[in-house]
DNA sequence: TGAACTTTTGAATACGTATGCAAGCTAGCA
DNA sequence: TGCTAGCTTGCATACGTATTCAAAAGTTCA
């Protein structure tokens, strides 16, 4: 047993807790530390064979590099923190194993925080720093401008994925949502519909303002009066949508419209239901439904909903390469804003002409 | 600008990162680093008036403190590994957010890891301590006895999620699996169900297996013989229970029995959505169906799915106390299990007599 | 064999914070 | 005023690793 002077009496900190050191390695293989960190140290200037013998001490001692320590030196964590809002909404579910598995591949791990209620953004961000991530992405939460710059003094990338701040210079990766939003109007108006409601997502979140913008302007467009455009608070969830509809509807049912706008599938589908279990309606036959993101749920039998794709794969690979993590010249280009393409993705929600 | 020596030339490590150090503020306010570091410190040793205006140059200067750095002389990272598989089941979405929510609300950090494809357990846990987590939830994966020493050796504490693990001496915080699979087979039996049909999900998870066996044990007890009880492997995920009922009975729907388990409720649906959509077949008038977790979705109007109810608060709040974060004399006893009682809920798949 | 290189090695140091220790300080009391 | 007890404060050091620098050990070629 090794000896580690300082940690007599009675420090709260009495555990042992870490194992053994390179120090140690580097006793048992009769070599310098300075060795062990190289045998650890892909690329690294040192003997294949130095190596085996290092890395078998290592293996006898169950030594595990300690990440904090070599943190502090190379200033690089290796960890990525991704701010979520909404775990309600499958759509980021998908999105956040989306980023674990891509940054796990690169050999870097998740902080996962949550953007709590009570707690500002300026304070998240703050707990964010202060682990010393080498790059923020941020699905949910507002970004202060004071926190922009303060990411940017310290030189650690933050993307906003699928939401921007207006007069802001941060990057940001997001869906076409106005002209998603767009695409969902004319599938509608293609169908014959005529008189349209609109199932809204967070007020703040631009994601929904967009959507609902694209398809608002899109009907006002093709001369469909403003009277004929009922808003729906939905809140982003199943049963903000579910109640939603049946407090707007379950009063009078002929005020019903020909087609309802989820602005996210999950919502859409929260909409299906309530149409289907409370209403009796057929969809589409009654009334046309129609969504935003295609999660696989909303494909699924009770739903095959219409809806616009985001396209997931794309988003984050553009976010990460936007964050640039590998690249160590790179540079965070203010105000760089990647719009993905939005698709429109037929089901059985809508018919197609 | 401050000048930092030691980081001229052609490092690969040229950017700044690090922002202001506790250094810069103690120079801006007038004391000393460690009065910094005590000012950030809640009940340390330091008079109101010196904390301020050290917050107060804290604040000019955008310093946050470096965890990092911190966590090397504490030797506590406040950082918990929570080690997700399956996210497409949505109640390990569920309990990945109550444990951020938790962790969040205890000023302690997620890190998330998805146990992968194409690595062993070990590996994994070997990335998982070299960032001096404070603690480990293993929702998913295998933890070899090797591994289980390893963390022990170094105190880290280590706390398997619904999951156990034969023969090892891990800790366990787990739901009554096998229980809740009587409580269903009781359920089916007073229903008046005969024959069954269960939807399997992950072959090596002790979860699903126990939840077979307690729902084989009791129908056997009851007299069913083992020809009247099919078993339909769905791999945890709807698709594989979806496909899995219609490969199995499709060819043949006289085979189809009187009443479906799906070991966990996404598999439920899964099996529902094919009997319904696929099969034509009215639930539960034609056959009954249930499922295990009760996860909100089930709820839902499509399915109102009866089920066995994981208690998830009560298990999160389980596994952090026998983490034992906040207790630095906390020892981790080995071989402890958690049995959470299961319990039944009744809604509209199985009629209740 | 030896000169000119290239590669490998170890010693020393830096990273940013927490804390033991001893000195300085304040308040309380006789 | 003098003395003690308790609080504050700053100094110095430790935490475990990566990296620089100079020295040592190989390698190539004449």
């Amino acid at each position: 047993m090794r000896i580690r002077p300082g940690v007599k009496g009675t420090l709260s900190t009495n555990r042992k807790r870490s194992g053994a050191t390179s120090i140690d390695v580097a006793a048992l293989a009769g070599v310098s530390q300075s060795a062990v960190s190289r045998a650890f140290t892909p690329g690294s200037s040192i003997t294949k064979e130095k190596q085996r013998l290092i890395l078998e001490a290592a293996r006898k001692l169950n030594y595990v590099p300690n990440s904090i320590a070599s943190s502090l030196t190379t200033k690089r964590s290796n960890t990525v923190a991704v701010i979520l809002g909404n775990l309600d909404n499958p759509f980021y579910v998908h999105v956040l194993r989306a980023f674990i598995d891509a940054l796990q591949g690169q050999g870097r791990q998740v902080f996962t925080f949550s953007s709590q209620h009570g707690e500002t953004t300026d304070e998240l961000i703050n707990r964010v720093l202060r682990y010393q991530v080498d790059g923020v992405i941020l699905t949910a939460a507002q970004l202060s401008t004071r926190m922009a710059n303060i990411c940017h003094d310290r030189d650690v990338p933050i993307v906003l994925f699928n939401r921007y701040v207006p007069g802001s210079d941060a990057s940001v990766v997001r869906c076409n949502n106005v002209g998603g939003g767009r695409l969902m109007a004319e599938a509608f108006l293609a169908a014959g519909a005529r008189s349209f409601a609109m199932i809204k997502g967070d007020p703040m979140g631009t994601t929904s303002q967009d959507r609902v913008r694209g398809f608002t302007e899109c009907l006002l467009d093709h001369g469909i009066g403003r009277g004929d455009i009922a808003e729906i608070e939905g809140a982003s969830v199943y049963d903000g949508a579910f109640h939603g509809v049946l407090e707007r509807f379950g009063p009078d049912r002929s005020a019903l419209p020909d087609a309802i706008f989820g602005v996210n599938d999950i919502m859409a589908m929260g909409a299906m239901d309530a149409l289907r279990h409370r209403f009796g309606l057929r969809i589409p036959q009654d009334i046309l439904v129609g969504g935003f993101d295609d999660i696989p749920e909303a494909a699924r039998w009770p739903y095959r909903l219409t809806t616009v794709r985001q396209p997931i794969d794309l988003m984050v690979d553009a976010t990460l390469d936007m964050l640039g993590l590998d690249d160590p010249t790179h540079v965070i280009e203010p105000g760089i804003d990647r719009l993905i393409p939005s698709q429109m993705v037929w089901r059985d929600t809508i018919p197609r002409n």
